[in-house]
DNA sequence: AAGATTACCTGAAGGC
DNA sequence: TGCCTTCAGGTAATCT
């Protein structure tokens, strides 16, 4: 489940093996990845070279030049089960949906439930899909993070992954900050005083910036991509330990439902907020 | 208007 | 063994 810090490795992989190499192929082996469609991503992007990766919250941005007509994006979104594997291997297995070929180094993106997709953008134009997306989660200072979520009357864990908000947050890492702020997952942001906020923003970078350190966390499906899983699960503290005791006070984690998302914390050190 | 629900998909896991 | 149901989570669209 790549959310930021899963998205941050697979960027700095893709870069360091990929950029300054022309897209010789795009080949798609599931058509639906790629918007608007395989051919129209193929017309504009064959043939350049790739520039740069950049990420903004969960989204990946591969800019290619050359070309009079300036600049063209491809811009990727992981989803659930996104990866990148680079010059794997092995031939594209069945879930592999599509492969862009790079002077020979091919890479795959795999997919096992086809959420993800390729989208290509013009340059210049922002796309649909990034409209309502917020800062980045690691660029937002508190102050301009505070003013975008203190007002919210929603969960604290629902504010946390409304990627309007800030962007880069999804459902593990919103458990993991909330439980280091020892804040409870049904608080809400306009309750909040200004000591709360500042542990929660320092909570969610923190969180986040480790994970990168660790290279993600891994259940089922992300790989990095040399295909290596994340090690970060092994620093979780509540996320998938329902019923565990709590590192911190040894009470049992408990899981509830916020939002429509699994959401564990330790009813120790969380406490219900009044009401 | 904001919160809740469903659709999009596939595969793993659990129940019987 | 095997069928059936449930669950997993990111986001857009649809409903309340």
């Amino acid at each position: 489940m790549p959310e930021l810090p899963e998205v941050e490795n697979v960027a700095r992989g893709l870069r360091g093996l990929l950029v300054g190499r022309r897209l010789t192929g795009v080949r798609a082996l599931w058509s639906g990845c790629f918007e608007p469609s395989p051919r129209a991503v193929r017309a504009k992007l064959a043939g350049r070279t790739l520039e740069s990766v950049h990420r903004h919250g969960k989204y990946l941005i591969l800019t290619f030049g050359d070309e009079g007509s300036g600049p063209a994006h491809l811009m990727v979104h992981l989803r659930m089960t996104g990866q990148f594997l680079i010059d794997p291997a092995e031939k594209p297995d069945r879930q592999v949906r599509a492969v862009l070929d790079f002077d020979g180094v091919p890479a795959h993106f795999r997919d096992q439930r086809k959420f993800g997709r390729l989208t290509l953008v013009e340059d210049g134009v922002r796309p649909a899909c990034m409209a309502h997306i917020g800062p980045d989660m690691l660029e937002i200072g508190l102050r301009e993070w505070s003013e975008r979520i203190a007002h919210r009357r929603t969960p604290l864990k629902a504010a946390l992954l409304d990627q309007g908000i800030a962007s880069g947050i999804g459902n593990i890492y919103a458990d993991e900050a909330l439980f280091r702020a020892r804040l409870h997952p049904l608080a809400r942001p306009c309750d909040l005083d200004a000591e709360q906020l500042r542990r929660l923003h320092r909570a969610v970078k923190g969180v986040l910036r480790l994970a990168i350190d660790h290279g993600g966390t891994t259940f089922q499906s992300f790989r990095d991509f040399n295909g290596r899983p994340g090690n970060f699960r092994r620093k979780l503290r509540v996320f998938q330990r329902t019923g565990e005791p709590c590192k911190a006070c040894g009470t049992a984690i408990e899981k509830i439902r916020v939002a429509g998302r699994s959401t564990h914390f330790c009813p120790g050190c969380q406490p219900a907020p009044p009401g």
